[in-house]
DNA sequence: ACCATTCTGCAAGACATCTTGCAATCAAAA
DNA sequence: TTTTGATTGCAAGATGTCTTGCAGAATGGT
């Protein structure tokens, strides 16, 4: 049973404060879900204990109880998931490949809680204007650092996959200047030679992005931009790079956009752009 | 300053028990923002003291102001003016990274239909037996055989990542013989002197197998073996490596479960793979 | 090996929030 | 008007949550 259900089926027996509680919820229910029971009586200008039984008339056992279900009804953070774990449930299997796609798909579902739209379209503007472009993955990130290598080049820029090695990696770092931008990959820990990369990008003025998983937030020293969403959900799972090469794809789709007439729904032009990045 | 920045600057100062809080806030926002420090203490396997901490050393005067920071950042709120746009945002997923991983998870969803255990267990292993194993991938694909050729050395075998350009390929395909396994991927089209790689294989005694989207199926001369599945859902769409990536991903999970005691429960060993693959 | 320092759990208590018995108030019916 | 019953605020106490001094453990330097 719905919450508005549950209130509605109560609705004739309500008292006058209490219907201007309800009413209250009704009209600000992301508030009363993080409140408390004295804030919302507060704010409908009767008493807390009235708050307190209204929960318990309504049904719940007590307030916490209610605010609990306003919490599963109004504030974003379930419908998401829910919405995602039906594309999955049909593919319920005990094998590799079947575990696999449904934790992928779960990560995946959440991604927009960790990184939102104009992050990634601020990125890919930054990417497309930048004189030179040095992308750096080290270990199993190279393999995204090598499709953003390829991708970016398509578009026209200038692109350099830094070496992993620290000699090779100091020689490339020699012409970095203002106007450059360097595009690091960190997953698990910080790669070899991130803080030296960080620090001499910084000194030569050039832009830094960092494109990670959730340990992200703990590099030292911090990029000037960190895009960071968890990747499967189980951390003790082997996990893997879906997560964070879609948030790439997302900025070559958002710098392809870019590139061309601005003026068009960007969406809407998803398809046509098929040619320029197969 | 956001949220991130203020736990970035601190970053460095965290202590272990303080960095296991932070990975807990940022793997699941949501349920930091909602719950209680002693909650969030216990998810992260520390003391609800220590949590309380955490929250002044990030510049909060107390643990509800840093959870209200929580709310402010990962909670849609409906109200305020500020929010606005993120709810917009959130509501209607119809941004770039929003539609696309919903594309991406309906795809993976529908892996199954295409490709069962079976196949995927019997490739990992003809890979894991395999005398040396070729890799080829042209255009977006050398992502994957990139990908391939890293998991597959540090399971410590032969592996060698085929050319490109014709002639340099021909060159390598000297030394294929029998119990050497091609593995290759196409999308779209059949890559570059696919063709010749199949005869040459054939010839030589070599196993192929092919990685691919749909249109797999009508490669021609057909590889041994074959591991197709569609892409997204809209075939007009810009198309991602993501599902054949998870293919990749189950295959080199089999082949290490294969080199492993086969006698325990292959999903349950899942969580133990870690060290080996990072 | 020793010392100094930092970290972290414990536990007490401070603080916030919720619940409930009681009494005052109000409205409707006798 | 009086009576009855429901409603509501009050305030005490119950419960939940956060903070902090302390001491033992861990860490790093000498």
């Amino acid at each position: 049973m719905s919450l508005i259900d549950q209130i509605s089926d109560q609705a004739p027996a309500l008292t006058p404060s209490e219907k201007r509680l309800v009413e209250n919820v009704i009209e600000r229910p992301t508030a009363a879900a993080l409140g408390t029971a004295g804030e919302l009586a507060r704010a409908a200008g009767v008493h807390e204990a009235t708050a307190s039984r209204l929960a318990k008339k309504l049904g719940f056992d007590s307030y916490a109880a209610f605010r609990d279900a306003l919490r599963d009804e109004f504030i974003a953070t379930r419908e998401t998931a829910t919405r995602f774990e039906k594309t999955i449930a049909e593919s319920s299997s005990d094998t590799i490949l079947g575990k696999l796609a449904r934790d992928e798909a779960q990560a995946l579902g959440r991604i927009e809680e960790f990184i939102n739209p104009d992050q990634i379209a601020e990125i890919a503007v930054m990417l497309m204007n930048a004189n030179r472009i040095y992308v750096y993955g080290y270990g199993n990130a190279e393999v995204l650092a090598l499709m953003m290598v390829k991708r970016f080049r398509r578009f026209g820029k200038a692109v350099h996959q830094l070496d992993t090695d620290p000699r090779g990696l100091a020689e490339q770092m020699l012409g970095l200047g203002t106007g450059d931008v360097v595009l690091s990959f960190a997953f698990r820990r910080a790669p070899r030679g991130y803080a030296a990369l960080i620090e001499t990008a910084r000194e030569a003025g050039a832009t830094t992005i960092m494109i990670s998983g959730k340990s992200g937030a703990l590099l030292a020293p911090g990029p000037d931009h960190i895009l960071a969403a968890p990747r499967s959900g189980d951390p003790d799972a082997f996990q893997t790079l879906t997560v964070p090469m879609t948030v790439c794809n997302a900025i070559i789709i958002a710098a392809g956009l870019t590139a061309k007439e601005k003026s068009l729904k960007m969406l809407d032009r998803l398809g046509q752009l098929i040619e320029r990045f197969e």
